[in-house]
DNA sequence: CGGTATCCTCATTGATACTG
DNA sequence: CAGTATCAATGAGGATACCG
């Protein structure tokens, strides 16, 4: 995979440049789902995963997973049993992104929970 | 704002609805960037913010801003001087998104720059 | 089980021009 | 300086159905 896919054309080379490339990973509205059930639940089969993220279509799902391999944050794997099954599972760069997931979900539980108490009648 | 609008009604209130929440506010596009330059720099007016982000045209940047103020990451001040000026600065709740800023931006640096060294042509 | 193939809708972006 | 208006283009996401 070329920069040209990892650095959008239009970032014009400045200091924020890094941070809109991840965001375009962890910004698509399923990725860090998936990353964030891979690192929880381990490696899993495509309908596992497709239940853990609840609400996802086989379409997304599978594009997603797509999206994810290309970039090398997640690996599929075939396992050549009968009935054949696929397992994926994160890469060590997909891993690495724990921190930011991570950040992602303790900003929304310290940050969002309080507005739930002026308006609780949903979650 | 009510809790229908931060957490997506299609969430069904599962583990990971605060990460989902989480990014759809740092996954757009810009936001990001723009609560990067205004931890960085400052209050900023919006010539000067859309020079900052360098490539936002004036209407993405304006709603963007909105949704950063409907939010109550930013907060738009009007210097009532003649000419009349407005400042848009972070709220501390848009401060509080720094880490994750800050996490995000970090794993880029970390992990696409390796990249560059495969392809160096640009960036 | 692990996906594709269609088709459709809606959100987001961009370019450009214009205004007080 | 600080935006709004308009219009076109793109593409992500969803519903549904089907396949080996």
């Amino acid at each position: 995979m070329s920069t040209q896919e990892r650095i959008p054309a239009w970032c014009p080379g400045q200091e924020w440049c890094s941070l809109t490339a991840t965001a375009s990973l962890v910004g698509k509205k399923w990725h860090p789902v998936i990353i964030h059930r891979l690192l929880a639940n381990g490696p899993l089969g495509f309908n596992d995963l497709q239940e853990e993220v609840d609400g996802i279509s086989s379409k997304v799902l599978s594009e997603s997973l797509d999206d994810l391999a290309e970039k090398q944050l997640v690996e599929r794997r075939v396992i050549e049993d009968k009935p054949v099954r696929t397992q994926y599972r994160l890469t060590d760069l997909g891993e690495s992104l724990e921190p930011v997931v991570h950040a992602m979900a303790s900003w929304g539980e310290a940050h969002l929970e309080h507005v739930d108490d002026r308006d609780a009648s949903l979650v």
